[in-house]
DNA sequence: TCTCCCTATTTACTCCGACATATTCCGTGA
DNA sequence: TCACGGAATATGTCGGAGTAAATAGGGAGA
């Protein structure tokens, strides 16, 4: 299985190089096709390949990959799956128009995060958070129990004890903003739960790679907290309003100046 | 490629039967393993595979569909894209608990609408349409330029001459909503408008199952284009909050009586 | 008797090579 | 110039063989 092969010429240098990008990821637990998925998703998302752009052929591709037809094929069904791309005998495998990705598949998600990601992206999910999220704080104001009461507070202690520069504490953040949405007792919120946590996880890290954050995340999450405790559900968007949009200014102020800064 | 081969044990019948299903629905330009996948994706969502069970080997499950590993493998592979299995060696394939699958993938929402949908996910789509669509309906008020107005105006149009009875007038209703969507400039609210897109579909197509629409949709319709027009940010909300929830008054009545009313 | 480790088996995973099928493309004819 | 039909080609489907991983079960040790 030796992938570092004594290669002359400088493109097969290059196709080896794809092919050890492709099974980099490959840890244990995680498999072949699932990998080749990884790099071509991370390279779509990226725009290495634009929408309308074709695929080398099956056979070809598989080749320069290093790995079975089998295999490779496997990887395209995935990406079908999340209407990547489409493939029809003849015409080879086409990069589908941006409008049909599944851009909420959390694992689309953290392919489009796995790069550079795009700045205008990051505000749309940003609003999408500020449309669902204060919904949801309303909801769950009116439809939380005993049992989601206590998840949310442990969280939010938690979230005290590690802060986010921790991978626990961002973990909390997480669980805290999915209790809530848990608590609207809403599947297909529930679900958005999902690709919304991802997103935040991704942005938080973003936040910590600039700076230290120069404000304190944790009084704002307890407003949101005492609010649906109270069963304020007014009170209870407004306060999730206020922590989005502070989340969003955070976020963008790290976006816009350079890593070290 | 016979299929209804002559049999005399009623379990090969049986099981001849389900292979039988799994090819139905393969018609030109659909992929055996397309097939496949909305076999088990739809058995799954019905509840016929519960979230734990654990599905029969590749070769066992591969020969009683009639079909070869290669294309069963395929599709499980989609249905693991979208969260609905996880297979490991030794351990199976299993079909992962309910929060794991991506209920808003296109895809995954018509597997939900195939059979009997279930009211209390209708009931959440349609509390996730309250939140959505008029927050976009706001947006698009403030975002929309000619061309929208002018896609928005043909739809409604064409909703008006052909009426949610064909699936003509389903299919201009489609178009309105994605164009209010499209407006807001928000790519994650335009992924969101597949999944709504679809769902709307699905449950129109309800509504008209069980008796002709008493009430004329085109006026609640108007009234949020006029109001988008006019770049009326709260009117838009408003007028799109008074729509979903006529809608979902409609779909409710439709649903709680049998399919016969 | 209990715990831990090691082996053995089961299952999915990967690979290979061949054939079938569906489209596109191009050449032929009207 | 257009319509029709055949050939080329890439994806789709198939069957089998061998590899790797994870669980279950048994054996050794405490």
């Amino acid at each position: 299985m030796e992938v570092a092969e004594i290669v002359t010429d400088a493109g097969i240098a290059k196709e080896v190089e794809g092919a050890k990008a492709a099974k980099a990821a490959r840890g244990p637990g995680r498999r072949l096709h699932g990998a080749i998925a990884h790099k071509l998703g991370t390279d779509i998302l990226s725009g290495k390949y634009a929408p309308g752009d074709i695929l080398s052929g099956e056979v070809a591709f598989a080749e320069e990959l290093k790995v079975s037809r089998s295999a490779y094929r496997e990887a395209i069904q995935v990406l079908t799956a999340k209407g990547l791309v489409a493939s029809r005998p003849k015409a080879g495998t086409r990069v589908l128009p941006r409008d049909r990705w599944n851009l909420l598949d959390p694992e689309v998600l953290g392919w489009a995060f796995a790069g550079e990601p795009d700045v205008e992206f990051v505000r749309s999910l940003f609003e999408l958070r500020a449309i669902v999220e204060p919904a949801a704080a309303r909801l769950a104001a009116l439809r939380r129990d005993k049992a989601d009461l206590k998840i949310m507070k442990d969280a939010l202690a938690a979230m005290r004890q590690h802060t986010l520069t921790t991978e626990a504490g961002r973990a909390a953040d997480r669980d805290f903003h999915n209790a809530i949405l848990h608590a609207t007792r809403n599947d297909a919120l529930m679900v958005l739960s999902a690709s919304i946590g991802a997103a935040v996880n991704w942005t938080t890290q973003f936040k910590q790679r600039s700076r230290a954050l120069p404000r304190n995340p944790i009084p704002d999450h307890a407003r949101v907290y005492d609010a649906i405790a109270a069963g304020n559900a007014d009170a209870a968007a407004e306060a999730m309003n206020v922590l989005v949009d502070l989340a969003l200014d955070d976020t963008r102020s790290a976006m816009e100046q350079p890593a070290g800064a």
